[in-house]
DNA sequence: TAGTGGTCTAGACCACGCC
DNA sequence: GCGTGGTCTAGACCACTAG
């Protein structure tokens, strides 16, 4: 393993397990170079990582600081949807994950490997001020993530769950946004009319685990609270 | 200046105005040093950056070598919006480039010192086969693109232009995305029915020129075309 | 003033591509 | 075999923060 990489995977990890929080400071760039026998430049290229990556802030004089993760990814970003609308948002879990086939309603071809393997299910209402604003449903082949219907959500958060518990990493994603008219399934759940239009985004995310993909279907109601999202060079 | 920021907005520009074009590669790293009197350390940073950016690919035994700039930005991309439908993509001109005042359709607040400036507009449609799929709205403030009502578009693409013949790079984007009734003149130019869902897609983009600011305002028919975009680490 | 991150130098060895 | 990019060392000086 390279150096810069196995500091950047150990930094990493202890950010995740909760070693360090946001606000900590992480050791200097000379007591890491003490610690793993190594010099500035590699330790260096290691926090570089790790700062494109949203875990730390360099602050001149100051130190290397744990941020809460909060990178783009597309249209939502890996700390979930609440930032997308930009206000509290209230999660009501309407099928706790479990067993189930794959569903024809995943947009994306699902890989070979993973159709063979058995599929957990979840959906979820998200409400803005007890309005619901979004239908959210996600699977995910069970190998990579034993025990999994048995866990709690930490905070609510799937992808936080995924990082601390498993420490999987959202690495990338595919999306598909449509409007759409409302079925009379998804127009009960959001609380409209069947035939109003709603926000239909199909994503696809690759994870740092080879053999883990989450397919999730969303449909917003974007009347009240557009998708909104940002990105910077 | 820096030493890597100088070479990096050197070869940045060249790239730009085409002194090396996609598939060439640039002089090599030991050839950069001592054209710049630096460190292999230094031309690397610079190397570094334009790779991230999507400028050049290194190519381990070879060389860095120019690229097609496709960064994903947040929906759409610096390519625009062909790559976004995945398809090839006609556009007319309804609307050509022409000083008009700022419009309330723009989603987004229109910063002060550039609500006191003249303000161009234009407005295009794009047609995947012969069908409208996306009408196109964009707003600016002249001050920034001096004679630009008299050019014309770089390859038919508005970013094109603002990279090569005003060394302008979008630099960021913030993006309200909603699903809406189609109104009766998105209808007719889309050539669907007034009431039919459309994709809304207000975007803000941000330009290396500190007082360029780009509105624009689309309205997608995605029954056949879903808009598409990917992230990746 | 001591410690931190930001930049830069002048080397070294390696893996990869191509001839 | 030679040149390329990828990694790494062991220093140096600077600007910034904070006690």
């Amino acid at each position: 393993m390279l150096k810069y990489k196995s500091l950047y995977h150990s930094l990493k990890k202890e950010i995740q397990q909760g070693t360090f929080i946001p606000g900590d400071l992480l050791p200097s760039e000379n007591e890491l170079c003490d610690q793993h026998q190594i010099t500035r430049t590699t330790a260096r290229k290691a926090l570089d990582e790790l700062q494109r990556e949203g875990f730390i802030e360099r602050l001149h004089g100051k130190g290397s600081q744990v941020r809460e993760r909060r990178k783009s990814l597309g249209l939502l970003n890996v700390k979930g949807f609440s930032e997308a609308v930009g206000q509290q948002v209230d999660a009501i879990m309407l099928q706790a994950p479990d067993y189930r086939g794959w569903s024809d309603r995943i947009q994306f071809p699902v890989k070979e490997n993973e159709q063979s393997a058995s599929c957990i299910h979840f959906e979820r209402l998200r409400c803005v001020n007890e309005e619901p604003v979004m239908l959210e449903n996600n699977w995910f082949a069970s190998t990579a993530l034993p025990n999994f219907c048995q866990l709690g959500f930490v905070d609510g958060s799937f992808f936080k769950t995924l990082s601390q518990c498993f420490f999987i990493e959202i690495v990338g994603s595919e999306q598909e946004i449509r409007a759409e008219v409302a079925s009379s399934e998804v127009a009960r759940l959001l609380r409209i009319l069947p035939g109003d239009p709603v926000l239909h985004i199909s994503i696809c995310f690759s994870t740092s685990h080879s053999s883990l993909t989450i397919y999730s279907e969303l449909y917003c109601n974007t009347t009240q609270y557009p998708i909104g999202n940002s990105y910077h060079l």
